[in-house]
DNA sequence: TGTTTCGTACGAAACTTTTTCTACCTTTGA
DNA sequence: TCAAAGGTAGAAAAAGTTTCGTACGAAACA
């Protein structure tokens, strides 16, 4: 099979990805608390992410309530559904589409923590159940 | 913590990557090799993986036997532990370093395999004794 | 030998993504 | 009321990534 043509869906950037995840993690926001959260963890302008998420709402990544002088973003598609197209590509390019090679990998690292470890296991015995 | 002057390790950008994967998969090879393959999902024009392959060469990526006109490529860092950083980072940014938050995913996932699960299952349980 | 084929190297063009600059509008408060 | 602070928008610059064109040397072979 030939994918030469796929490709349709086009992923996040790098820093759109940043901002998805402020907004996952703290719900529909202005672009001042983004910039806030982003802020914790690098530089960045206030315009620059201002215009990052005009450029995401253009896209149809986000969406925005104008009806106020600060527009609230908020995120167009389900997290989840977000995360899976994410991470079904995440497996596929570094494991060949092969889940249990990454939980392999995961399971052998060095910096899974024990207890992440344990829930893991928890989370299977459940399963089996 | 502020992370603002972390980030020493300068990642594979995805076509970088795209040529990882081929070396990982057949080990050291020609550009005209990894061309070949590459064409196999993609239209690449022979220049443009050469020069992306010396970029990386450059970069100390990829490492490169001269002693040959037809210079032979080969990844530079380990395969592993190349693999293990960007996991770590996937969880990291996608599930805030949560492992068993993506297992989680991974089992719930509509394209996850039944025959992955079962793998996943056997590995944890082997894992048990 | 000469010509065709296959290789490398390098620079620049093209494209994508990120950042900055500036203009201008609205709200706030002295 | 008017200055200051905080908001949006758009154009353009800057930076990063990918692709292409061309030059030129080495090997293959008629």
């Amino acid at each position: 099979m030939n994918m030469k043509d796929q490709n349709k869906q086009l992923d996040p950037t790098k820093s759109e990805l940043e901002i998805l995840q402020v907004l996952w993690e703290n719900g529909p926001s202005t672009v001042r608390d983004v910039n806030n959260e982003l802020l914790k963890q690098k530089d960045v302008n206030y315009t620059t992410t201002l215009k990052l998420m005009q450029i995401m709402a253009d896209k149809g990544i986000l969406a925005r309530d104008e009806s106020q002088m600060k527009h609230i973003y908020s995120v167009a598609e389900d997290e989840q559904k977000t995360k899976e197209h994410l991470l079904d590509k995440f497996v596929d390019s570094m494991y060949k589409g092969s889940a249990s090679k990454l939980v392999m990998q995961l399971l052998g690292n060095k910096k899974t923590s024990q207890q992440e470890l344990q829930e893991i296991k928890d989370l299977l015995k459940k399963l089996e159940e």
